[in-house]
DNA sequence: GATTTTATGTCAGTCTTGTTGACTTTCCAA
DNA sequence: TTGGAAAGTCAACAAGACTGACATAAAATC
């Protein structure tokens, strides 16, 4: 493949249709295996990817507001409160009323919570860890780099806020 | 950030826990980006994302039948075709009865169709150019190349098809 | 103190897209 | 030639997204 680099060392990208089609459908068939063994795991608990989502950010900022959530997620109220009901219906999730701010709900995962957290995140981060070993190390920055250069600003801004919150 | 070689040069990756929670949230993030575009432009027309990926692969591989269509997509059979019928009645798409085996359809884009592939993957190629130039060369292979080692193993033999089909 | 805004939750209804089950048509092989 | 397998269609249902309207409590503002 063309590296896009000229003979006078100058960085340029030739990128016909056809690279960034297959691009496109790289994005398609990783997604689909990124959240293969997740989606097994919920299936068999009776829960589907939008609890994944919930028990992720959760588990990432512990007492994180439910606003705060809808922002992350991209969701209406309505559609994460259904999620959120489940979860502390069946005991995962805690919601704890603000002490500051009485309206907001802080949201915590329970220990039963946690260890779900736990057996999803460890399948996927499974799944990712052989795929980096077999692209390599230089390959992780480039799949990191353009990940990020495909996000919405504003998911981007986000993005690196979490980001900042974990101590890289 | 680890470049993951030693003082050595011997290639090794230190992927933490966090390092591996970041590339998760990147392709959450990065697969939000990935289709907002399309989203747009369907969400318009009165389509969805299940219309898109039909039109793609149906664009890719002229001709191609319904079962072919299945083991790309990964839905079932009932699912394809309701999107299929409704392209079909818009016009979009043509289902030819199979000359060899007449329980075959083969799927055309009809020129209206192809005015609407045309359309959603000039957008999405724009974000991934883009995304791309911003990366980088190097990161271009880098990306490609984990998201091939994420794929499920079928998938990947699939993906790896579709590619040989095109003429890169 | 009264009013407005904010944060959250809820009810009802719709849409997309996935599912399973039952069915027809067609092909092929015993 | 008949019985099973394969390709595709129709019907009904479920998850999870959406909008819109409304309720409540607390905070902020006038």
């Amino acid at each position: 493949m063309n590296d896009g680099r000229t003979p006078g060392g100058q960085t340029l990208l030739f990128l016909t249709d056809e690279q960034l089609r297959k691009g496109i459908e790289a994005m398609f068939f990783a997604y689909r295996g990124f959240t293969a063994d997740p989606d097994r795991i919920l299936d068999e608990k009776g829960y589907g990817r939008a609890h994944h989502r919930a028990i992720h950010f959760i588990s990432r900022s512990p007492g994180t507001t439910v606003n705060n959530l809808l922002s992350i997620l991209g969701v209406t109220k309505q559609s994460l409160n259904r999620v959120l009901r489940t979860l502390v219906e069946d005991g995962l999730v805690e919601s704890r009323v603000g002490t500051r701010d009485k309206r907001e709900r802080h949201l915590f995962l329970t220990d039963v919570g946690e260890a779900l957290e736990r057996e999803l995140s460890d399948a996927q981060r499974e799944r990712m860890r052989v795929a980096y070993r077999e692209a390599g190390p230089e390959a992780v920055q480039g799949f990191r780099a353009v990940l990020e250069a495909m996000m919405d600003p504003e998911l981007r801004r986000l993005f690196n806020r979490l980001k900042d919150a974990g101590h890289e």
